[in-house]
RNA sequence: GGUCCCAUCGUCUAGCGGUUAGGACACCGGGUUUUCAUCCCGGCAACAGGGGUUCGAUUCCCCUUGGGAUCACCA
């Protein structure tokens, strides 16, 4: 077993974000590629923010991906798997306060008794100038009590005192190595007296993160590149306790179309809503890698397994990019593309027009083929394929708006049609005897096929576009083709 | 404002001192006996600017500009 550990670690204070699937799945290619573990643990230390659906819908959304963690928090029927693996489970333990009490003994935190009020006016006054909290600051608040055992006031690093005890870091600063950006190094000045345990008992994100990462041996922390700057609290942390450090990668934004963090105005940011629209999750997982890693070829489309064997680190940009739905779009459609009939049939099972219910599997499958090609993702079903169950109302834009047929009198339109009635009337409606009862249709007129083919066409679909006639009228069979055709006619007037 | 990150076609990107700066998406033409789509062919389109280093910079360094992150009892 490969010592590679990774985490996925989100916070339920909402859905989970595309963005965030990206990270995940890095997180996952690079465990996978390694033979190492997969982790998912839950930071749910915010219990103000703290949205309860949201821890289903994270589950929810991974489990759609196919991100299911190697070890970790689930959920599976409903029932929570190792809640060990939840932050607000293990505070209950009282593993945080213990170890952040720890430090308190050896003079290395304090209690804090600054009110967060006061704390921001302290701010104001620094305003233009860089603000660092110190112990020292502390004594116009100390209110004389002794703090509770409940945790009434918070607990916050003591930096002043590391920086007498630990010379190395006074001298050269907190110094670490992130695996795809270089060397990075913050003085010990530029670090506050930070909060390990807020007031509610429960630790802050820098302090338990470091502690669950040691104690969950995570091997490399790959995240968003927000924590950049506050790395160097971490790794401080690390450095008091004489941990190992895990290795950090920090990757780049994904920016929306203006180039602003992607926002609900320039692509759906919940992963669950391209579950509904019927995004493949293989497709959009494929389109997310390629936002900030390639292999160095050519290669747009990856098998998973593929992506698995030449997913590195080495590859990875360090750049922002840009999240564009017609990509995403293009991606989709090839993987719909290339899935045979029946697979697709399973897939798009509950995105068919009502007006397809009482169809049966034979017809609906046939009508799928002759859409697979044009299908984006499959909410585009009911408009593609609805003509294919009910018979729509007449249409005169259809032809009106029309280049050729706008050109022809009423009186010509149903000459045509009449004509083509007439030989349709012939047909055994296969594909084939269709195609060559169209083409004699064609000799039998003198018309051309954007004439003739569009006339009928539109008759017998009342729709802007449709696949390839022979192959619609072969699906409509020849009852609804020709009572079609005879709408029309009787529309003509 | 302090600290930090980033910078190749509109977008995703290749490039790791010498290339006609390549591919893909999008877009625009053309072809595949109608439309839309697929597929095929073709086209448009980029090294942010200025200094260095070098025989030679898209590539290495610095500055400017632009974009972004962070400066919470949020993560």
């Amino acid at each position: 077993m490969s010592s590679v550990r990774t985490r996925f670690a989100p916070s339920p204070t909402g859905f989970l974000h595309v963005g965030g699937v990206r990270t995940a799945f890095y997180n996952y290619l690079f465990a996978q590629h390694h033979g190492g573990t997969f982790i998912l643990r839950l930071e749910d230390t915010d219990r103000e923010r703290f949205v309860p659906e949201g821890v289903g819908q994270i589950v929810e959304a991974l489990d759609w991906l196919g991100l299911e963690p190697n070890e970790g928090f689930w959920i599976s029927q409903g029932q929570h798997k190792n809640i060990e693996y939840i932050q607000s489970e293990r505070q209950k333990t009282g593993l945080y306060q213990k170890v952040a009490e720890q430090l308190v003994e050896q003079g290395l935190a304090y209690y804090s008794y600054v009110t967060p009020e006061r704390y921001q006016e302290y701010k104001q006054d620094a305003a233009h100038q860089p603000f660092v909290y110190r112990k020292s600051m502390e004594a116009e608040f100390h209110d004389g009590k002794s703090p509770g055992p409940e945790g009434e006031y918070p607990i916050r690093l003591d930096v002043e005192a590391i920086r007498t005890e630990f010379h190395h870091l006074a001298d050269n600063g907190v110094a670490w190595h992130d695996e795809i950006r270089g060397d990075f190094v913050d003085n010990l000045s530029l670090i506050e007296d930070f909060i390990l345990i807020k007031s509610d008992g429960f630790p802050t994100y820098n302090f338990a993160n470091v502690v669950d990462d040691h104690e969950m041996q995570i091997s490399h922390v790959i995240r968003g590149d927000e924590f950049i700057s506050s790395t160097s609290k971490h790794v401080l942390l690390y450095e008091l306790f004489g941990w190992q450090a895990p290795k950090f990668v920090h990757l780049p934004p994904i920016n929306g179309l203006d180039g602003k963090k992607l926002s609900k105005r320039t692509g759906d940011t919940n992963t669950l809503e391209y579950r509904d629209k019927g995004y493949l999750p293989e497709a959009l997982l494929n389109f997310l890698v390629l936002l900030g890693w390639n292999d160095g070829s050519t290669q747009e489309v990856f098998s998973q397994q593929e992506l698995i064997d030449k997913f590195s680190l080495d590859r990875l940009n360090t750049s922002p990019a840009v999240f564009d739905p017609k990509r995403l779009d293009w991606m989709n459609g090839s993987y719909i593309r290339e899935l045979s009939i029946d697979a697709l049939y399973k897939k798009v099972a509950d995105f068919w027009p009502d007006e397809a219910q009482a169809a049966d599997d034979a017809y609906k499958k046939q009508v799928l083929g002759l859409v697979q090609e044009r299908l984006k993702y499959f909410s585009e079903l009911p408009e593609l394929t609805r003509f294919f169950f009910v018979d729509l109302p007449v249409d005169d834009s259809l032809i009106s708006e029309h280049k050729q047929l706008k050109k022809l009198s009423s009186g010509e339109l149903r000459d045509l049609l009449e004509k083509a009635k007439a030989s349709l009337e012939a047909s055994s409606f296969t594909t084939d005897d269709l195609t060559q009862k169209l083409n004699d249709l064609l000799e039998q007129t003198g018309q051309k096929p954007a004439v003739l083919f569009s006339l009928i066409r539109i008759a017998t679909t009342q729709a802007p576009a449709s696949p390839a006639l022979a192959d619609s009228l072969a699906a409509l069979g020849k009852d609804r083709s020709l009572s079609r055709i005879e709408t029309q006619l009787k529309h003509l007037g």
